[in-house]
DNA sequence: ATCACTTGCTAACGAACGTTAGTATGCTTA
DNA sequence: TAAGCATACTAACGTTCGTTAGCAAGTGAT
């Protein structure tokens, strides 16, 4: 037996903006688009939200809050740099894999956030990345990890992460926990002290 | 003393058209804001190219014509799969770092081509990634490199290849040439059979 | 001196854009 | 039964979009 659980018009807005921004990108999908799919009139959707931006806004500040939030259990691992790592790049993917679309446009659109959101965003981007940076720091402090460029390992590290949404398929062989694993073996090899 | 070459205005308005594709997006970026940049007006522009979509897809196919041509040194390569795969990764970052702002419209706006240069656009991607996949396939062949999801280790190596037109900096430490042998010493330490 | 080419303008086209105002209908709750 | 909320409509607003037509001035080559 299913519950069916009825969605608000407002989500279902939400989700199928979702789609459309990732599939044409936000600039080049207009509220008729989106009405369209709905089956509405442009104008209805109005009734339900306040601008095309707002949007965005919550695409955008959802996904932030996924990752703050999945960082949580990182901060419980205290063994060694190495196995943070890994669960942070573990939890990294869990919350990609689980919304790529809205990951999509987290990572692709972005930009078209206005003032003062741009800003609150970037920030955000920034203590993240900070976050990172941090583990291999400590990592190489301790003699785990090699002495290496940290912000260069970083944004490597964080570009193969963020790139899962455009390939990772639910019915594929691979989960979510063994990408992040398979990406942590792989990056955290060539990077230890043995 | 210096050689002044007269750039004609066509070439101009792909430069400046790429800075802007950049910045904004190529949707977002009308065609009064490109003629303002250039201090002429909107019509104007039309005396030298076709349409808007025609200059993306100057930048596109002559990015991809790059990265091809890029590829005839890597192919000279036969000493073992691990050294080919260094070449080919230095030779792709060589061309992303020579031209950052093309690099990122290339990466970034081509699903706004239209039929038939879509089409066009993503056999040659499929094509450009066959050729990194074969190498992984080659040197798994050989024992050179351990057996792994050929198209999951692709997918990663390019991810990391391709965000570089994001930080890279002409100004900064780190040559092409070095970005490319760090990021294979990276990504192939992981890899090799030893 | 003429021709061709490059470069640019003004004026305007029809289409699409995000959004607002005002109204109507039906459902749920008090 | 009344109130309030969710939902959707038609009509239209002012703006911006990519693009075209037609014209004009300057430059370099023949």
């Amino acid at each position: 037996m299913e519950t069916v659980v009825k969605k608000s018009r407002k989500q279902q807005i939400e989700e199928k903006a979702t789609i459309l921004f990732q599939e044409r990108g936000y600039a080049a999908t207009s509220m008729r688009d989106l009405a369209q799919d709905l089956g509405i009139e442009a104008a209805s959707l109005y009734s339900h939200i306040k601008s095309k931006e707002e949007i965005l806004q919550k695409i955008c500040f959802r996904m932030a809050d996924e990752f703050f939030s999945a960082w949580r259990e990182v901060e419980l691992e205290n063994s060694s740099q190495a196995a943070k790592m890994e669960k942070a790049m573990i939890a990294h993917v869990k919350v990609i894999t689980k919304d790529t679309d809205a990951s999509a446009v987290f990572f692709n659109e972005w930009r078209h956030l206005s003032e003062p959101f741009l800003s609150e965003f970037l920030g955000m981007r920034d203590d993240y990345e900070g976050r990172f940076k941090k583990i291999l720091r400590d990592g190489m402090a301790s003699g785990e990890f090699k002495i290496v460029d940290e912000k260069f390992m970083m944004l490597t590290l964080l570009s193969s992460l963020n790139w899962t949404h455009n390939w990772y398929k639910p019915e594929g062989n691979l989960t979510p926990e063994e990408i992040g694993k398979r990406l942590s073996g792989l990056l955290l090899n060539g990077l230890k002290n043995r």
